[in-house]
Order: C-alpha cells, then sequence, then structure tokens
RNA sequence: GGGAUCUUAGCUCAGCUGGGAGAGCAUCUGCCUUACAAGCAGAGGGUCACAGGUUCGAGCCCUGUAGGUCCCACCA
C-alpha cells in the first residue's frame, strides 16, 4: 500500500469495478431473503444539492446495511421527469414558454433535457458509490410508467375510486393549471381591509374584504345566525357599491363575527370558505377571474386588466365615490402554489378527482401498520388526513406530463376509456378500439396530464412492473422500506399509501424512514434563489472524496436537520486518513499471515480475546441500532471501537508483540495477528456501509487474497455470543494503561520512558489474564516490573 | 389558533425504557513513540432554558412558563 491514500484514482477504479462485477445486482431472491426499497425518484426541475446527498445517502447506508445482513437487496432508482417542475426547468433553459409551441414539440424539448439532467443525476449517485442496481433504474415518463399510471387509473375510475365532475377547483393562473390541495404553501402578504358599505332597506351595512375587485362577483352576504347586530338584516336584500345590483343577506354558522364587521361578503370565488359556501348553499356563479388571471372582458370598470391592477382600480373609484369607509393595513396568510409563488384561484371546470375523503380512516389506520422512523413523523400524516377538504384532484392543464387515456363521447359524453392492450396511449394521437355505447363513433380526447403525483405514487408498482408478464410483486410486496425526506409526507407518501390500498388492498412499505434537510443555516432552505448553494456535490466529491461526504452524512440523527459546512468534512478526511493507516500498520504485520481455516478462541491470548470480543460486541450493538434506522449512532458507537480501542490501546498494547516475536515468542505473535486479521476485517464490515471506497480498497490490497468474496461488499457482518468476562478485563486494563499515560503526561515524561515497576489491583478473575498480558504491559508502558495483586 | 419538536461545555451536537453529564471541534499543557504530527497522551470548561411536581433518586417522567424551528389551520 503507497505511504499516502489517494482517493481520486481510488474511487473511480472500484466504481469501475462494482459496476464490473455486479456487486450489487438484484437476483430475485435466489436463495436469498428479499429487501426492497422504495427510493424517491428526484425531480428533474434543478440541480441536485447537498440537502438531496445528505438523504438519499443515508437510505442508501441501510440498503448496504441490509445487504451485509444477508438480504438479496432490491434497490432501483428513478427519476421522476414529468410535470410542472420539470416544465419550468426546460422554461427557463431553453427560455421559451410552454404554451408559446406546439406540444409535440415542448415534449420533445422536455424529453432532451431531462435526458442531459438525468445523466448527471445518475453520475453524481454511481460517483458517491450507491450500490443501487441500475438495471431496475426507471423513470416516470418512460412507457412502462405510463402505462402503468395509465392502468391504475382505469382501474381507480372502474371502481368509482376516480371520478370527474365540473367545480371550483385550485387554479393557479400562472400555469394556468389546476391544482391539488397538496400543492399549497402559506404566505404572510402586505394587504389591505377595505371596508365598505352596502346599501340595504334597514339602513348601511359595513363590511370588511380584502378583495374588492370582486363586487362584480358577489352573490350574497353572510351573518352569523346568532350574530344580534344583524339579526334584522337577515332576509333582507343589500345592493353591491359601484355596480348597484342587489343580493340577499343569508347567514351560515362557519361565519366568524369577530373578523372584519362581522358580516362577510360572498363572492365566486375569493377563497375556498366561498367555494364551500356556493356548492353548501346552492349559490350562482359569477365568473370574474380567468383561467390567465385577467378579470373577465364584460365586467365594469376592470375587465381585461389583472388582478392587481384591478384591485387597485376599484379601490380608486370606491374611494372617488366616497364608498370606501376606511382602511386598514393587515399582513394575512395566502395560499400560493408552491411551484411558482402565485396566489392561487377557485376557478370551475371540469377535472378528473381521485376519493380520498370517504377513506380517510382506511388511510389514518394504514399509518398504524407502518414503523415511522422517526416515530413522530407519523403525526404529520395524520394531521393531513385529517384536515383534508378536497379530494385530490389529479389533472393538470399541461403539456409534459401522462395522458389521460380517455376520450368523451361526441354525442352522449360519456368517458370512454382505453383498452389495456393500448397503453400507453396519448388521447390526441389515437382514438377508442371501440364505438361508443350510444353507437356514436366520433371523440373528443380528454387533454390534461395527471399530476406528477399521479404517477410518483405508483413507484412501487412501476417497479413490480405491475400487470405485465414479468410482474415481480410477489418478490418486492410490501417493499421493506420507503425513505424520503419530511417535505413530501403529504404528497409522496400519503398518495402512495392511497394508491397502494386501492390497488393491492395492503400498504405499501412495512418501514418508512424519514430524513431531515440540510440548511443553510437556522430556518433557511438551500435554494439557488437564495444563492446559498454555493457547495455543488460533485465539487465536494472531487476536492474530499465520496467517502468524506458520506461520512459527514451519517453524523446525525434521523429525521432532524442539519447544517452544513465544508469545516466539517476535516474531521472525514481525518477518519479516513487513520483507517488507512491502521490498515496499512495491520497488514504490514500480517505479511507472512498464515490464515487459519479455524481458529479455536480458547487457544489466543486474553487480549487479543478483548478486541475480538470488542468487534463482535459492536457488530452486535449497529445491527440492532440500524435496524431502526439509527446511523449516527451506529457509526459513533463504530468509531469509539476503532479509533479508542483498536488504534489507541489494542495495536499499542499488541506492537511489540506483533514486532518482536523472538521476545514475544512465535505463537504469542501469531495470537495477535490472527486477532489484527479479524478486528480490522470486522472493523471494514461495519465501516462498509458508510465509507465503502477506502474500506473495500484495503479489502482488496489485502483480505482479498485470502476472502472468498470479491469485493467487501458481498461478505455478511458476523457475530459469535458474547463474552461478557473479557469485555471486562479489557476495560480493566485500559484503566491501567490509561493510569500510566497519566502519570507520565502529568510528569511532563515521554511516553516512552522507563518507569521501574506498575502495580496492578485486579479481582481474583484477572489474574490469569494479566498474568498472560504481562510482556504486553510492560512493552506497552515500558515497566520493568509488574507485580498482580488483589 | 391546533399540533410536533428542540433548548445539555465557547461552537455543532449525542445521551435508548429514570441511577456515573458525554463526543467532535475550539482552548491550554506535554510528547518526533519503527501505521498515522491530518498523530499520541492529558487538562480546563456545564445550576442539562426557567418554575413547580412525582420518585429513595430526574437531562430523561408529569404540569406550567419563555424562546427557537417545523407542520397544519387561518385567506371574508
Amino acid at each position: 500500500m503507497d505511504k499516502k491514500y489517494n482517493f481520486e484514482s481510488t474511487e473511480k477504479e472500484l466504481e469501475q469495478f462494482w459496476a464490473e462485477q455486479e456487486i450489487y445486482k438484484y437476483r430475485n431472491g435466489k436463495n436469498k431473503k428479499i429487501f426492497s426499497i422504495d427510493t424517491p425518484p428526484p425531480t428533474v426541475s434543478g440541480k441536485l444539492h447537498i440537502g438531496h446527498v445528505f438523504s438519499y445517502t443515508q437510505a442508501e447506508m441501510i440498503a448496504r446495511f441490509k445487504r451485509m445482513q444477508g438480504y438479496d437487496v432490491f434497490y432501483p432508482f428513478g427519476f421522476d421527469d414529468n410535470g410542472l417542475p420539470t416544465e419550468r426547468l426546460v422554461e427557463k433553459d431553453e427560455k421559451i414558454r410552454a404554451n408559446s409551441l406546439p406540444k409535440s414539440e415542448f415534449r420533445f424539448k422536455c424529453m432532451n433535457t431531462i435526458e442531459k439532467y438525468e445523466s448527471e443525476f445518475k453520475n453524481l449517485w454511481k460517483r458517491l458509490g450507491f450500490s443501487v442496481d441500475w438495471n431496475l433504474q426507471y423513470q416516470t415518463i418512460s412507457d412502462l410508467s405510463q402505462k402503468i399510471s395509465q392502468k391504475s387509473f382505469i382501474e381507480l375510475a372502474k371502481n368509482h375510486k376516480a371520478y370527474m365532475k365540473e367545480s371550483p377547483v385550485l387554479w393557479c393562473t400562472e400555469c394556468q393549471t389546476s391544482i391539488a390541495q397538496a400543492e399549497l404553501e402559506t404566505k404572510e402578504w402586505e394587504t389591505t381591509f377595505n371596508y365598505l358599505s352596502f346599501k340595504t332597506s334597514r339602513g348601511d351595512l359595513l363590511i370588511a374584504t380584502t378583495r374588492p375587485e370582486l363586487l362584480a362577483g358577489c352573490v350574497c352576504i353572510f351573518v352569523h345566525p346568532e350574530d344580534t347586530r344583524y339579526k334584522e338584516y337577515v332576509g333582507q336584500k343589500a345592493k353591491v357599491p359601484l355596480y348597484d345590483f342587489e343580493i340577499p343577506i343569508l347567514t351560515d354558522e362557519t361565519v366568524s363575527m369577530d373578523k372584519g364587521t362581522g358580516a362577510v361578503m360572498c363572492a365566486t370565488f375569493g377563497d375556498s370558505t366561498d367555494a364551500l359556501w356556493y356548492q353548501k348553499h346552492n349559490l350562482p356563479y359569477k365568473k370574474i377571474i380567468m383561467q390567465d388571471g385577467t378579470i373577465q372582458e364584460n365586467v365594469s370598470f376592470i375587465g381585461g386588466m389583472n388582478i392587481q391592477k384591478a384591485r387597485e382600480h376599484i379601490i380608486e373609484l370606491l374611494r372617488e365615490k366616497g364608498l370606501l369607509v376606511k382602511q386598514e393595513e393587515i399582513s394575512h396568510a395566502v395560499a400560493i402554489h408552491e411551484r411558482c409563488g402565485n396566489a392561487v384561484e377557485f376557478i370551475p371546470s371540469k377535472q378528473w378527482y381521485i376519493d380520498v375523503l370517504t377513506e380517510k380512516e382506511r388511510f389514518l389506520k394504514a399509518a398504524d401498520e407502518i414503523n415511522w422512523h422517526p416515530e413522530h413523523m407519523k403525526n404529520r400524516y395524520k394531521i393531513w388526513v385529517e384536515n383534508l377538504k378536497w379530494d385530490w384532484c389529479i389533472s393538470r392543464q399541461r403539456y409534459f406530463g401522462v395522458p389521460f387515456p380517455v376520450w368523451y363521447c361526441l354525442e352522449c359524453k360519456k368517458p370512454i376509456f382505453a383498452e389495456e392492450e393500448q397503453l400507453p396511449v396519448n388521447p390526441l394521437e389515437s382514438q377508442p378500439l371501440h364505438a361508443c355505447e350510444c353507437g356514436c363513433n366520433e371523440f373528443i380526447p380528454e387533454e390534461a396530464v395527471f399530476d406528477t403525483w399521479a404517477t410518483s405514487s405508483v413507484t412501487t408498482l412501476i417497479n413490480a412492473r405491475y400487470g405485465k408478464e414479468n410482474d415481480i410483486s410477489n418478490q418486492i410486496f410490501p417493499m421493506g422500506m420507503r425513505c424520503q425526506a419530511h417535505e413530501i409526507i403529504r404528497t409522496w407518501a400519503f398518495y402512495s399509501i392511497v394508491k397502494s390500498l386501492y390497488h393491492t388492498g395492503k400498504i405499501p412499505w412495512k418501514d418508512i424512514m424519514i430524513s431531515g434537510f440540510v440548511l443553510a443555516k437556522p430556518g433557511e432552505k438551500i435554494s439557488k434563489s437564495k444563492g446559498n448553494d454555493a457547495n455543488s456535490p460533485m465539487t465536494l466529491i472531487e476536492t474530499h472524496s465520496a467517502d468524506a461526504v458520506r461520512y459527514w452524512a451519517a453524523n446525525s440523527k434521523l429525521g432532524t436537520d442539519t447544517f452544513f459546512s465544508e469545516e466539517e468534512l476535516k474531521i472525514s478526511k481525518r477518519f479516513i486518513n487513520k483507517l488507512y493507516n491502521a490498515a496499512k500498520f495491520a497488514i504490514m504485520q500480517l505479511e507472512d499471515f498464515e490464515r487459519p481455516k479455524q481458529y479455536d478462541a480458547e487457544k489466543l491470548l486474553p487480549i487479543d480475546r478483548w478486541i475480538l470480543q470488542r468487534v463482535n460486541e459492536t457488530t452486535i450493538n449497529a445491527i440492532s441500532l440500524l435496524n431502526d434506522y439509527e446511523i449516527g449512532q451506529a457509526r459513533h458507537e463504530i468509531d469509539n471501537l476503532f479509533w479508542k480501542d483498536f488504534c489507541d490501546y489494542y495495536i499499542e498494547i499488541a506492537k511489540e508483540r506483533l514486532y518482536q516475536p523472538q521476545k514475544h515468542g512465535v505463537e504469542q505473535r501469531y495470537s495477535g495477528q490472527i486477532a489484527v486479521y479479524y478486528s480490522l476485517l470486522g472493523i471494514l464490515k461495519l465501516y462498509a456501509i458508510y465509507t465503502p471506497y477506502v474500506t473495500d480498497y484495503i479489502y482488496q490490497s489485502f483480505y482479498r487474497k485470502y476472502e472468498e468474496e470479491i469485493s467487501l461488499h458481498q461478505t455478511i457482518w458476523e457475530t459469535k455470543p458474547k463474552e461478557e468476562l473479557y469485555i471486562e478485563f479489557g476495560e480493566h486494563l485500559k484503566e491501567v494503561i490509561a493510569t500510566v499515560r497519566k502519570n507520565k503526561t502529568e510528569n511532563q515524561m515521554s511516553l516512552k520512558e522507563n518507569i521501574p515497576e506498575i502495580i496492578i489491583t485486579c479481582p481474583k478473575k484477572f489474574r490469569d489474564f494479566y498474568k498472560k498480558s504481562e510482556k504486553d504491559i510492560k512493552a506497552c508502558t515500558v515497566a520493568e516490573k509488574i507485580i498482580v495483586r488483589n
């Protein structure tokens, strides 16, 4: 081995070696238990940052861990490359607008763009040493995914779980599409509360509104039924300011009396409450806001303006006419579209939905059948499900997505679904295989595409090639685990559970592992717009090595947000250097080692049995922690074993024995060689999941000529029964050594300075051990005489 | 407004089902010791946010308070 570890060349060579040897290939569970993993396909919407690396790496370590427990690990990887996020990326990169060119041309540009990004993504994951079986790679835009996504939709429609209806839907006027509740974010916005006076036969009625531009869309006024202030107004008519048409004054329990004046105008539609009232009270619909965010042309005063302009203009008019009684500056929460930050509107239109409201109980129950790591993340899911107000709208008026496999009969308007053998199908380019029941043979294709989540929520089905001839559902269902970040519990986790229950009747996975975020600083997410993503993952890897980045990623508690600074990688590099040096020493001592087929622990020196037992104990503890996804805690246990016990104590104690058989005896040296060989191998296996490169490099450099497996990553963690006595002895001996070291240091002596004698007080059970360790202790402490007594 | 979570050494954090307050970094002291000075051996440093309670015993359990972060609701 070289004097210094060269990660650049090593990591490149090993990455290639693993690929050539198919080290991580899934073997269909031949002779092994299967552990299947549902990995998040990253959205192709820009570059990956350190946050992605953080969470994906944690999951990858679990994959490696399971593999080294003897599982055949089904570890696929995908890319979520359709939908709005991808469209926005393409629009930005190509400096185009999706709606300004033909659909097919835009889709073509999308396909080109994602190809570029995906190869970059894949490169990064490979470079990080991900033990993915790339034969299992998938894309959500691929034919297979489209087929399964469409099949899923048709199945749900036939079971009346997917349905179409015309009703007010959440609408983004910027992206010009319907969206789902899960795609909303709230943002505090400054606005004005405008107090307007509505004329009634009982006198003026004061109403506060933040959206005066919707006056023309007013359909009624609501007050609380118990509100004594307005008792006599109920049932009367009010005249809308400026527009002078009359609307009724009605009551509803959901009105809050203490907000504004306690009387509220209901327009179609100002907010979600308006939409609810519209349905509940069967109110008329007055269209004010168009799909592109402008005011309907024939609305007086403000027709054709955008919303903001219209609002300013109306306020100006009201003020001029003396109808604006007063204004208050307020800041209030506004629902915005998470993808573009634009305030959402409600606009009635025909959309497809998946029923989620009627089966809330079932979804809540499913959460209890899944093991959540960390446990408290289950709450987020539950709160989300409990608070759902709308069914899941899955249609999007966009371009680059999976098309709805649906036509509508020109005559009777009934939806006609594609036949399974047609899938995947684009209704704009093909026709139904049969005429409509009504006999009509002319159809209108559905132009909408699916919400991205409608497809990514069936990654488990895509992975299983659901319904195809090579369907492997029976191997991988329910999957062993899902890993993801906490921001997408309400989308990816929730929708996946919904779809899995609807399609298979079962939960999608047994465990879910939820990782935290990497923040730039407290409360600030890493994002390009904030300019705090200076460190590209690839640059960090090239500068500090993939192992260093991985080792850092394993340092925090699961589900907890963390911060990144390049300083942290120094700790990693220090570790890698230490491991390399320790291995260098070990291999030097093992040059003439003859590996026994089996060794008899009884014949080893007590100190050698101690270190082997410590490795064993740590392995047992690490298994238990990793079974609970405690990657960080497990690493700390292993660090403690390696750095303290193995390097600082064991090697220092056994060093002279290994160097000088003439002084200590050939058999004693051999005992040490066995201990060094097996304990270092055990340590390498433990670290293999964290730093796969340097560990396998050491394995290849030395162990491979002795061991059967061609890569460390195909070996299995081995444990044997604990022998507490040797652990206790080691602890006692460490204290003895520490006392001597402390004494020398406090007296400013060099550690190799001679001391005349050491008196060790110990329980009887260790006397024989100490006797056998006498020469080692003398060498390590440079003492001339050892006295052991009770 | 509801909920979750956090508050431990100068900094970043770990402390599982209650029983010794810990790690890394930083600081200080010593040591060139045939794997490693990117190292080794040590030292200093904490009312475990605050106030009560349960207990023989609380960083850990309960109640409340304050502050941070996140999720959800709140758009009139």
